[in-house]
DNA sequence: TTGAAAGCGCTAACAT
DNA sequence: ATGTTAGCGCTTTCAA
């Protein structure tokens, strides 16, 4: 592929001016000392031509790309559709670019993200840990290299690394006492995996409920599943079969809360008449199914951006301060789907 | 910013090993004619080192980049997300990387992006437009340059772009044929604005079906609305006070479903028993609204995949064959939302 | 089979 | 105030 050196970018236009493209460079990152006249001969013809940088090359040459790689594991839940639209914003307004990609809570995909994300010089990375072996979790930091990465909403436990979500102990506490409160005791719990420190602090939580109430805490009503919708089904499944059916649950994702209600409708249960469901986070389509949800709503915005700005901040400063968990708040939006047991 | 020259990447590799970095470079791509000791040797230096290249300067100098860019208007409206997850598979199997943005139906935002995009040298974009007036949407073309566009979901009006959809005409046809197959004659249709070709099909098709089976059209029942859950919550505020109310409606898009629904439990009418429901697109939280919702299934893996290809298409062969539009299959799926009227 | 060198488009240090 | 130049990390002729 050969072609006449300089046929395009800032060359071009140097060359088109009779100036040098020092002076233009200048012109176009709008740094000092070009003259009044000058610089407007250059603008002008900047616009006509409508000039566009190259991306490429500035970033090859300033080692830095401005870009910040998301990984999700799963877009089409809403929630994290949430989390980026609240990281993006926050990183436009430091005229930073999100590019985004879904693990589908996939360990290879998600190291091949990682591999892609570094080999395009994404400036830092934001990690919504996908469900993995521990050993898998511990090998993250070696692959993202020296480059800044904080995970959100999950995290693995202790991690090495910046992390921002919600009080998870505080608001599966919350929930279940919601439901305590209620009247209810057989509350059983459908968790994710728990070498997410996310899940092992909801269960935390809601062991604490009860203890605090003097309940004892049945372990035949404590589920861990996948996270999944048809996970959640089985177990509901199977839960709602047996001859001391819990009265309440409090279900720990919201694909997990759709396939709960599916089994329910399977078994022909009443809800909240003869069960009582919270479910996690606050979905477009939580009020709108039947019955509407009592959620535990995550403010998905500002966990966005909580971790973006915190991720900046390690960008821009390079000294190695301590790691640390920032905590977010969430509230309880109470609805149809808990009332007292029957 | 000083620092001594090659001290990374593929020229400190070579250095290292006292060879040339187009040596190197030819190992690194596989490609021929190095000795199988020389290549041996290098391979486990770069094994050792975890050597990965450096994307933009390849990119640079290679002129391609090999990501695509796909804009949607709406990452927490699942359909998309399926959209792109079928881009995605497509595209990675034939070695390119999709970012997406979300226009977030803004032009603006819109605009940003594909300049974005653009100066990032994506290889091409994948776009579904956001709502705008016609005069924003004809200049779609000259923003993208030359750059290779393929439209999906969403066309403007006789594009000259390449585009791939569903058969609006059709599916609509469709939904309101079934409608009337249930004894409805009295349906109303709630659609997105009109310059939106899809939109402007699927009312077409609602015509032709009732058309055929010699309904009159109402022109009461025709409501236009924007695209959000608001607007179809108003609509359908007022669709409902009406004396002469319809006994069913079809509405386009799903978020507007929501909204509608929301509607019928404020004005208190039960659906199917008063009204009948169909919607479209085939949501994970469908089959679990109150009640389960009779739908227009859109292929939104596939719509994704062969916008895809029609784009790497493009990209591979730049002989400017003419533009052509892609029709894709759809499904009706019945639900408890549609029943004889009363 | 290997190496030297040009150059992708841009920035910035260093002249002038 | 403007210009010259080196070099970011890589690919690809072309020569040896």
């Amino acid at each position: 592929m050969k072609r006449t050196p300089g046929t395009s970018g800032i060359s071009s236009i140097a060359k088109h001016l009779g100036v040098s493209v020092s002076t233009v460079s200048t012109v176009i990152n709008g740094r000092g000392y070009v003259s009044a006249k000058m610089r407007e001969r250059i603008e002008k013809h900047l616009r006509e031509v409508d000039y566009q940088p190259n991306y490429l090359a500035r970033s090859l040459r300033k080692r830095e790309t401005r870009i910040i790689g998301l990984i999700v594991p799963d877009f089409a839940n809403s929630f994290y559709s949430y989390l980026s639209r609240g990281a993006e914003d926050f990183l436009k307004s430091e005229d930073y670019q999100l590019i985004v990609a879904d693990s589908r809570e996939n360990w290879k995909r998600q190291r091949d993200y990682i591999e892609t994300f570094c080999r395009m010089m994404t400036d830092g990375i934001l990690l919504v840990p996908c469900l993995a072996t521990s050993a898998q979790i511990e090998s993250i930091p070696s692959l993202v290299r020296d480059r800044p990465l904080v995970y959100l909403d999950r995290s693995p436990l202790r991690p090495p690394v910046d992390s921002v979500m919600i009080d998870n102990v505080r608001a599966c506490f919350e929930a279940t006492d919601h439901l305590i409160g209620l009247g209810h005791s057989r509350i059983a719990i459908i968790t994710e995996p728990l070498n997410l420190l996310s899940a092992a602090d909801r269960l935390k939580g809601y062991r604490r409920a009860l203890k605090t109430h003097g309940i004892k805490a049945d372990p035949s009503l404590i589920c861990t599943g996948g996270n999944t919708k048809e996970s959640a089904f089985q177990i509901g499944l199977s839960l709602l079969a047996g001859k001391r059916r819990p009265t309440a649950v409090v279900i720990c994702n919201n694909q997990m809360t759709l396939g709960f209600l599916a089994a329910l409708r399977e078994r022909n249960i009443e809800c909240p008449e003869q069960l009582s469901v919270v479910g996690f986070d606050d979905c477009d389509w939580s009020e709108h199914v039947q019955p509407s949800l009592t959620v535990i709503q995550q403010p998905a915005l500002e966990m966005g951006a909580t971790s973006a700005r915190i991720l900046l901040g390690r960008i821009k400063d390079k000294t190695s301060s301590p790691y640390k968990t920032t905590l977010l708040g969430f509230h309880l939006i109470p609805r149809m789907s808990t009332a007292p047991p029957m």
